[in-house]
DNA sequence: GCCGTTTTCGGCCCGACTGTTTTCAGTCG
């Protein structure tokens, strides 16, 4: 059981006990302990081979938890896990999931109408038995139809950072449109860049002297949006709506000098809000989305930006990246947040796939295109020869590869491409080009495309066999996951990571949305170790630099600074690193 | 159930929106 199996769990406990009805707080615990182990960079696994009583020092886990975890972790199951489980039909926790459906309207309609899954729930809409529960009317019964039909059309996955981020950028733009509309920014996960993201909050301000006509005015704006499909609230100050795409997008308007206040409100992280709130209690103030206001008097501290709001509780400015509830608030206390790397830090990428082997551009097209945006360098890095569905290349064609290049280099003024190849790591550890080959090369990025399926010790000792190769210099896309698609291999990160340290190897943190592989959990305990990290596009096309922002996201929320990261070098100063 | 520069007991973030009520409970973020 991994940690996120351990999470999903303690979730399950948390919303069984919540429809039972039990004490919220004991609810919330379990709730809490299951967003913290998720969040958690270690294995719990290997904690408690150790010590089991040091799980007791992650947040929110106290001497109960520890033993249920610890129980979860030796026989796979629990006593109280069994026990809570069939306390309730299991079919119930799925109605959960149905938006405008919470723990209170299970209980009712179980309690009430003896209904334990969808399909009973679906019959006893259609027939019409909903609307006659205390509490329940007509709306509130087609709510649940309606609900009922979101859940099986859309599957709720939440979506790669990528597409959000169009989708909100598309949104702005058009509510730009409006009049009235002051300031308008995206907030929630996708402004604290985390690789998926569930909906989208946009945050509007608007003049004091605006009247309710003009706010009104801009929630008609925001609802008219060509692409909703469906208003699912709309108040005086908030709505929301559901895209074609299934996508939920929430609207909030505030005067322009709470904006701050509130753009720190609807950033998040939960966990960072509640941790600044109980910060600030301790200091006699209450924040909340309007300011920060001093709790003895009511007076407000006007919070137009967002550093106020840090200011205001006693700490400099923590980026959204960092907002995890993590130990941001505690080491911001300290002045120990380090100035991480930004997009315009990057000299070079070194990982890209020309059209020698599954790339689509030229050489030199990606070259000029590089060198126009501003870099100073790439690593050729196509694929080696076993992986012919994309076209990788024989011994001999890298050769020929080299010859192209040292041609192109000619003509190049401050620009330079390594000679590099993206060599795969064969089943036993090895690699896929002989020394003679190896040699040559400036980068060797090593990569894992198959045998995906290997326990978790031959997976692992299979990679650091491959970190373990003198002309290894950089691990590309290590955990192999596809977001939505594909899960990680099953490996040890903390054992390769280490051995990446050993053997003078970086880490990729791989820039294309759809694999953002190391996360930001790795990388910041990549960099605790003193292991270097290189933000690599993995292009197929020219263009795809575009991809190395994703990257930097990733970068940031695992709190790298330009020193961690080898290509903010330049290109003298990058090949002496492995020298 | 967890937690502690007010505490080992008594708190636990807080406000908007909706529907069904006629002052509020449930849900959501």
């Amino acid at each position: 059981m991994d940690n996120k199996q351990i999470s999903q769990v303690l979730q399950e406990i948390g919303d069984i006990l919540e429809i039972k009805g039990e004490n919220r707080f004991r609810v919330n615990a379990y709730h809490n302990a299951a967003r913290s182990v998720l969040s958690y960079p270690k294995d719990l696994r290997t904690i408690v081979d150790r010590n089991p009583k040091d799980l007791e020092k992650i947040p929110g886990i106290g001497v109960n938890m520890k033993n249920l975890i610890y129980s979860l972790l030796t026989d796979g199951t629990s006593l109280e896990l069994e026990r809570i489980r069939e306390s309730i039909p299991s079919g119930l926790l799925e109605m959960l999931r149905l938006r405008g459906v919470g723990p209170k309207k299970v209980k009712l309609f179980y309690s009430e109408l003896r209904i334990t899954d969808l399909k009973g729930l679906k019959k006893a809409a259609k027939d019409g038995m909903l609307a006659t529960l205390p509490g329940m009317g007509e709306k509130s019964q087609n709510e649940v139809l309606e609900a009922l039909d979101e859940h099986s059309k859309f599957d709720l996955e939440r979506v790669m950072i990528s597409e959000a981020l169009m989708e909100a950028e598309h949104y702005i733009e058009y509510m730009k449109k409006c009049k009235g509309v002051k300031k308008i920014e995206y907030a929630g996960s996708l402004r604290r860049r985390k690789e998926t993201i569930g909906d989208v909050d946009l945050l509007v301000a608007v003049s004091g002297k605006n009247s309710k006509e003009v706010v009104a005015n801009i929630m008609d704006h925001f609802a008219k949006y060509s692409e909703v499909l469906k208003v699912i609230a709309s108040g005086d100050t908030k709505s929301a709506v559901i895209l074609g795409s299934g996508m939920q997008v929430d609207l909030r308007v505030v005067d322009e000098d709470a904006f701050g206040a509130a753009l720190h409100y609807f950033t998040g992280s939960k966990e960072h809000n509640i941790k600044i709130r109980d910060l600030a209690k301790r200091k006699g103030l209450k924040v909340n989305e309007y300011g920060v206001f001093k709790v003895k008097t009511g007076e407000l501290i006007t919070c137009k930006e967002e550093k106020t709001v840090f200011k205001a509780v006693g700490l400099p400015y923590i980026i959204p990246e960092m907002r995890k509830g993590q130990d941001e608030i505690e080491k911001a206390k300290s002045k120990k947040l380090p100035k991480v790397v930004e997009l315009s830090d990057l000299k070079g990428d070194l990982h890209l796939h020309s059209d020698w082997s599954d790339g689509k551009s030229k050489i030199e097209d990606i070259a000029k295109t590089y060198q126009e945006a501003g870099f100073k360098y790439i690593a050729m890095t196509d694929h080696s020869s076993t992986v012919s569905v994309a076209n990788g290349m024989s011994s001999e064609r890298i050769q020929n590869q080299w010859k192209e290049i040292d041609k192109i280099n000619k003509k190049l003024k401050g620009f330079k491409i390594f000679k590099g190849s993206e060599v795969d790591i064969m089943k036993d550890g090895s690699l896929d080009y002989d020394e003679e080959i190896l040699k040559q090369l400036d980068i060797v990025v090593i990569s894992a495309h198959m045998h995906p399926r290997l326990s978790k010790e031959a997976q692992t000792k299979r990679i650091i066999a491959a970190i373990e190769n003198p002309y290894s210099k950089i691990l590309g896309h290590p955990s192999g996951r596809l977001i939505n698609k594909r899960g990680p291999m099953d490996m040890d990160m903390s054992k390769i990571i280490d051995a990446c340290k050993a053997n003078n190897v970086a880490i990729e943190i791989n820039s294309n949305p759809l694999r953002l592989d190391l996360i930001d959990v790795y990388a910041r305990m990549a960099k605790d170790k003193g292991v270097k990290i290189a933000i690599n596009s993995d292009g197929h096309d020219a263009n795809q630099y575009k991809l190395l922002k994703y990257g930097i996201f990733v970068a940031r929320r695992g709190w790298l600074t330009a020193k961690d990261v080898i290509n903010t070098l330049d290109a003298e100063h990058l090949s002496k690193i492995w020298e």
